[in-house]
DNA sequence: TTGCACACTTTACACCGTTAACCTATGTTT
DNA sequence: AAACATAGGTTAACGGTGTAAAGTGTGCAA
């Protein structure tokens, strides 16, 4: 027989649906309020249905995890469009700042959290990491542009590029964990507290800016 | 009767107790670990019985954020020893980061997990986080007495020391979550992986000096 | 002696991730 | 057709979590 077969894969259709359940939860709700229990009973199954499909928890996030990075990297993607490397830069550094804050719990997951981190560890392939490193050859790649037009003088591409990123995760992630916030709210340090993240960034491009 | 009551206060030496026994687990084997439960038999009361001394699991763990804070700015001190603006500026991001490495859990504690946050925002108490802004304004005093040597030109203070802040804490907490190490380690882009943080430290010096 | 308040325990509830055992419908082999 | 095997679930259970409510014993005051 040489007809598709209507129910090829039933399971990969259940597999689909999880995911889905998953996501949706864990976008309303955080990492730790998406529980197994709850993904199942969302789609009308018992919670050990899960595992026949995924591995643990963590497997499950997991498959968020890669999405995040799939979503992140299709943002990116605009860049090819940026001529100047500086600008591409601070573009690229934009793009990252929107995509944390519009995804917070994308970000969280993919940077913050160690369930995913250690489930890689784990499970050790690493293919899976491979669009962040995408991500971060480009940003090297960018640095190192950069550099070309006397940005960056007496550093290393790499370094370069981990110091930039360093930077950014942490202006971004002190703002999801609401220290940036508090910090600029309670006293009067910052004139205007709500601005407080564009304005670190706008410090950060100007202090990259020297040649 | 004057004489000195031997169980003056038997309450608040449980107290005491408890935070010890919450301090150990918690420094042995991190937060998620540190159960009320293991606090308790570790102590040999019943659980609920830290109900009558904290209110609640967030709250006992705030205790021993304020600690982390008081031990920062302990080993902040030093400081005062240090003249040159930009080098105090520098022993000052070295101290942070030999700190977020030496007590890890500590750092994690006062800057990354959300629950001391949300017990300061529900308790709304802000005398505790006093320790952690009086470290930032010494970071923006210190930010500020570089900046009449020339560093850190076209930027506002407070800004600049926000940025200092979000480069240290973006690469020490990837360094604590794993992020930094996958990165450097899988693909040959650093020569030297083990020492990334260091190097990335030594290019923010860099990028900061210029003026 | 009675009564009461304090300090703590016991019990209980509603969750959690995960394992092991069980069921049941479908399809295949004998 | 009858027996079997397997896929694709289920139910029950274990050991854990934070926490609320009710119960208990002891020391002290009236």
């Amino acid at each position: 027989m040489v007809t598709v077969k209507k129910t090829d894969r039933p399971a990969e259709d259940l597999k689909k649906k999880i995911l889905e359940a998953a996501r949706e939860l864990f976008l309303k709700h955080g990492y730790e309020a998406t529980s197994m229990r709850k993904i199942a009973s969302a789609i009308g199954i018992s919670p050990t249905a899960i595992y026949l499909y995924y591995m643990d928890k963590s497997d499950v996030m997991h498959a968020l995890h890669s999405e995040g990075f799939f979503l992140l990297n299709s943002r990116f993607a605009v860049l090819a469009q940026v001529e100047s490397p500086f600008e591409r830069l601070k573009a690229m550094g934009r793009i990252y700042m929107q995509f944390a804050v519009e995804n917070a719990d994308y970000y969280r997951l993919m940077f913050i959290l160690k369930e995913p981190m250690e489930y890689l560890d784990n499970h050790c392939h690493d293919e899976d990491w491979d669009e962040g490193e995408q991500a971060f050859y480009a940003l090297i790649n960018t640095v190192e542009a950069c550099m070309q037009e006397g940005y960056f003088k007496d550093q290393q591409p790499h370094e370069a590029a981990m110091l930039v990123w360093s930077a950014m995760h942490g202006l971004v992630s002190m703002h999801l964990s609401g220290h940036l916030e508090h910090i600029t709210h309670t006293k009067n340090i910052f004139p205007q507290p709500d601005q407080a993240m564009e304005q670190t960034f706008q410090s950060l491009i100007t202090l990259m800016s020297k040649r």
